[in-house]
DNA sequence: ATCCATTAATGCAAAATACGCATTAATAAA
DNA sequence: TTTATTAATGCGTATTTTGCATTAATGGAT
């Protein structure tokens, strides 16, 4: 059943003569003769009625007219679709990222992707540091954006930008600048840091910190989640160590003392992962 | 785009395995390797990923193989429905019939339709004498069941029943039986008889009837509609003759004396019709 | 009634397409 | 490194489709 044969017959139940439509279709009158015979053939029964000068739908032949259009069109549109998902047009992908970047990098991400493929859908998730790899090789992410490097094969990571890390107090704390900062000084505040996390390079950068000024802090309390570390510095519990880009938050009643550190953000994805709609998207994240 | 490949594909979409697939759907590995190739070409993407080790679908494919199934099968049933278009199992006759049989004949045929051809659906209607063979001809019915035979070119007849006349009168009326009537007593009486038209030929029976009794009835009302007739009857404003088909019908009240004229019932069609609905139910009526 | 123009079907040879067999090339596992 | 597995491919053959020319049927015109 070939469909071609289907829109022969669609032409010629609309003409209801062989040498016109014959023509329309651009082939012979012999061979839309034969075409439509085997259409009947195939079928096991009459599309037409017809002695040697007129041609006219038969009952059955009416109904699959009819049914027929809806197919085809059906299955053109089903066609289309699959090409935009060929060409990473359309389609699904579902992307991890930090708290910290919801808020900066984020939104314009998100706003170019919408941009360039306007029929794609973006799901957003956060993932816990320990699960981001796991999660994407198991396909329940596409594309994770994290603070960290990996080694792991099969994974493909590229650096996309860079921040630097803050020291975050309450307004009204005695650190106002860089410069109130000493060793000493800092030896005496509580900390709310991350989890220490193995092989977690955002952990080393802010142990890297504290070795500079050359002191283990006195932690109050790990969190790995900004938001929260957030609200604890400002009633006062403590402060932290976070990257700047929080500064886009909501952030009233709180300083950001910037430090002379810097945080990568890296975006992750599967080595194998052949899905055109992830290739569009890390081509239009790389683009500047 | 031949269906055939799309069904390769659904197959090979299950396996993921050309050489099981090819040997399932009855064809070499190399005829199903290009039947997915051309399939790839024409819709210009791409359905498998594969290297020569394994085959995996695409985005792309994983979408075509769920709603091809669902256009295959619908597909599939269209041509079932249309292939009992062909036979005459499905569709829709209308019919139109005297009044006189809805009673009798009618439920006959019908059961005998339902029986037959459960699938089937039948319209009656009832349509006046003088307009049966205009609606025939012109596809607003195709049957007539009629009383009258006909000479039109294009429009074929067949005797398929006939019963008696009856001379219907109210139970108190002075005639009981056939013994009972005389030109005499007959000529005292006021009549309710149908229209007298033109070329009807059971208009022609019923003159031929008071011919037989040598004089011309006195007419109190002319009506095409049986019902009516034997509800003027009924209350007394005169006698009728009808059909004996309508003593099936509720006629409490009423007396039908046999008279020895009968009347035919035909059943007419057009010629040319070919739908095999038709054929069917013609072939079912004329069985017996 | 007869002839003519129209038109769907068909015989035939050529072209296009699909197929099977055998082989190749790539790759995962031993 | 070797081996077994497996998708792709070259090639000759078989099948299908096509176009050209012709045939046969039919409705309309004279």
């Amino acid at each position: 059943m070939d469909l071609q044969r289907i829109k022969y017959f669609l032409a010629l139940s609309e003409q209801l003569h062989y040498w016109k439509t014959a023509e329309k279709v651009n082939i012979t009158q012999s061979a839309l003769s034969r075409q439509i015979q085997s259409l009947e053939n195939e079928l096991g029964l009459q599309l037409f009625e017809r002695n040697k000068r007129n041609v006219k739908l038969t009952p059955a032949g009416k109904f699959l007219k009819e049914k027929w259009e809806v197919e085809l069109s059906e299955i053109e549109y089903i066609h289309q679709f699959a090409r935009q998902l060929h060409l990473g047009e359309r389609g699904t992908v579902t992307i991890a990222h930090p708290d910290s970047i919801s808020a900066s990098l984020m939104p314009d991400i998100l706003a170019k992707i919408t941009a360039a493929f306007p029929q794609l859908q973006v799901k957003l998730v956060q993932v816990l540091y320990e699960n981001q790899l796991e999660f994407l090789k198991n396909y329940k992410i596409d594309l994770a954006i994290t603070r960290d490097m990996n080694s792991e094969p099969g994974i493909r990571s590229k650096k996309i930008y860079s921040d630097h890390l803050a020291l975050v107090v309450p307004l009204e704390h005695a650190f106002k600048k860089f410069e109130d900062l000493s060793t000493k000084r800092l030896k005496a505040q509580k900390f709310i840091l991350p989890t220490k996390d193995e092989g977690s390079s955002y952990s080393e950068i802010i142990q890297a910190l504290f070795k500079s000024y050359d002191f283990v802090p006195d932690v109050f309390l790990h969190s790995e989640f900004g938001s929260t570390i957030i609200a604890l510095v400002r009633k006062g519990l403590g402060i932290a160590i976070l990257p700047d880009s929080y500064m886009h938050h909501q952030s009233l009643g709180l300083r950001f003392i910037p430090l002379p550190f810097k945080t990568d953000i890296l975006i992750n994805w599967r080595a194998d992962d052949h899905n055109p709609v992830l290739a569009n998207i890390l081509k239009l994240v790389f683009e500047n």
